[in-house]
DNA sequence: CTTAGCACTCCGATGTGCTAAGTGCTAAAA
DNA sequence: TTTTAGCACTTAGCACATCGGAGTGCTAAG
């Protein structure tokens, strides 16, 4: 068990890391306490938070900086999550405060947001209702030979792509398949119209024009972008910034694992707690292991719940940061309540 | 004038420094050239290509590096653009040998091959037809309160967006506006429609809604969409690999600059020659003042004109680079013919 | 348990010497 | 007149030494 004394000196020390970066001496660490001792006294209680694992050097006479471990427990237990600025909250709304068209709007805004508002990397995830229901397809033809197919989930989300037709197809073909598409899935959940897809479907599907494929790969396209196409990502550059890692190869790879919304779902996986932080190489993928993750879900009522994120060096200053995140979610949870409202019927 | 030696040492020169990046030397450069002189001849002759502007040195006793005017020089004089090696040929095909939906996937697919092709970073717009007709305008409900406005040009431009309906508007409203639209604004051409848009349009349309600027904010917008969308990069994450300035401000510029769709086009221009080379301060932003920019337009016929570019070191090998880009443009214009030719009706 | 004092360590800035690669110039050779 | 060998000179880059500052651990006394 730690004294209150060496809590206190933890505390210091990740704080006093997190705001300039430099290792903290015994000296320096002594002038910002409260209490009056000598900085031999420190010494010999940073030499024992060093053997607990908490603290460790840069090389054998530098000052000490917190280890992932000492993170972990001053976020832990020492942290209290910093009441975000008026400034700040005020920024959010202002940045909700307009006429959005579609949520992905919303959602991909609030990375742009959150990056900007921490300096970091930020991630969000739209809303997923796990039985999203298909609500409605349409097929509607551009002229030439293309047709733009259009699907709407119950959860608001709208995806469309454009395909051509082939020319041996008949117009009244087009329209069978809209009615069968129409009767036979909407309704149902996501996951029941992929497996109808392949089974029923291309049956009756059959009847009416040769290869059906062409038109279920299209569906199916379209269905995958709307299971896909989730994630956003802001403040790109400011990995720059705080990165460490110089080395082109390896700012490379994470810049691809941005751009890889799989391996971004498995990174940010779906946060039980309300918010999460992970440090270091608490983080499950390997390229992360020398940063530091912010996760916190947000609540949108029946609509499902979705996910903001915050990537930065494992010397953030947490406090604010968790205050910030913790803020954010819920502005962006009620912005998205407000935007249901607006589209439902009543 | 330039005698045929210096014109055969500058070329070596460029070659050199071109393929390894080191500054040349007496002694390297005459190893190098199939005529029997003493380098210390090489000194001389380099002293007057100096003299004229041709060289220039990196400090006092290194060896010669080509200067802006150097390469120019040889780029206009001495250089023969490379026939394309047959693997990047087949690479670039296999690429194009997929069905495409959609112009913008071509084209955005292009900047990454290019990209790839030469390791720097690569630019593409999509044809510019100057008299772009509007082809068709739908209006399809979603559901709810939300209809997507979808908007067809005659260069096969097709742009989306949804939007939210106020509760009070009447479906024969719409009904009326969507007639209205067809009827007035379909077959003139994009200048045309604005022209309208501002004048008559919302007189007819009052008739029928109370607040026609909704709905005319909608139309507006995606016609915007389809003029301003044009542009598409490759390869960001090269610029990396290949910017000599590592300090992070600029190149933040550089990624706002890539970002900002009417920056590009100021700085792509329309190239009046069809392949053009600008090397170092040639290039009008200043942001690109110590890199070179080959820009190449590509022809689709009847559907216009577009331009590819790619961007790297002014010490790029730039026979190689013409001879691709030479290349990759018939490459794109063919695909896109047969794109156009598939679509458009016999 | 605390503290002053001291020996020790390491980083980083500064400076030095050396080498390799290159230059310009000169005077002789072609 | 052009070319060339030779030489003095310059510079980057590297290895190496030096030294002050910041920090540590340890010890012995308070």
């Amino acid at each position: 068990m730690l004294t209150d004394r060496e809590l206190m000196i933890l505390k210091a020390i990740v704080q006093m890391y997190t705001n300039d970066g430099q290792p903290v001496g015994s000296k320096a660490l002594v002038s910002q306490l409260p209490i009056n001792v000598s900085s031999a006294t420190i010494r010999n209680e940073m030499a024992t938070l060093e053997g607990m694992g908490l603290l460790k050097k840069t090389h054998s006479s530098s000052g000490r900086v917190p280890s992932i471990l000492g993170y972990r427990y001053y976020v832990d237990h020492l942290l209290k999550p910093d009441k975000v600025q008026s400034s700040d909250l005020r920024r959010i709304r202002a940045s909700f405060n307009q006429q959005f068209q579609e949520i992905g709007d919303i959602v991909a805004k609030s990375a742009d947001m959150l990056s900007q508002l921490t300096s970091y990397t930020a991630f969000t995830v739209k809303p997923e209702l796990k039985d999203a229901k298909l609500e409605g397809f349409r097929l509607v033809p551009l002229g030439g030979h293309r047709v733009m197919a259009i699907l709407v989930t119950d959860n608001g989300d709208v995806q469309n792509r454009t395909f051509t037709v082939p020319r041996n197809v008949d117009p009244e073909a087009i329209e069978a398949v809209i009615r069968i598409i129409n009767d036979e899935l909407v309704g149902l959940t996501l996951a029941e119209v992929f497996q109808k897809l392949k089974t029923s479907i291309p049956i009756q599907i059959g009847k009416y024009i040769e290869t059906p494929e062409g038109f279920l790969d299209v569906f199916e396209d379209v269905l995958k972008k709307s299971a896909t196409e989730r994630f956003y990502v802001g403040g790109r550059l400011n990995l720059l910034d705080f990165s460490k890692q110089h080395d082109p190869g390896s700012i490379r790879s994470l810049y691809q694992l941005m751009n890889h919304s799989s391996d971004l779902a498995d990174v940010l996986g779906s946060p039980d707690q309300n918010i999460r932080v992970q440090i270091g190489n608490e983080i499950t993928n390997n390229l992360l292991k020398n940063y530091s993750l912010i996760t916190a879900t947000y609540d949108v009522d029946q609509h499902g719940k979705g996910v903001i994120a915050i990537l930065g060096p494992t010397s953030m200053p947490y406090s604010r940061m968790i205050g910030l995140v913790g803020a954010f979610r819920t502005e962006l949870a009620r912005r998205l309540i407000d935007y249901y409202h607006d589209i439902d019927d009543i």
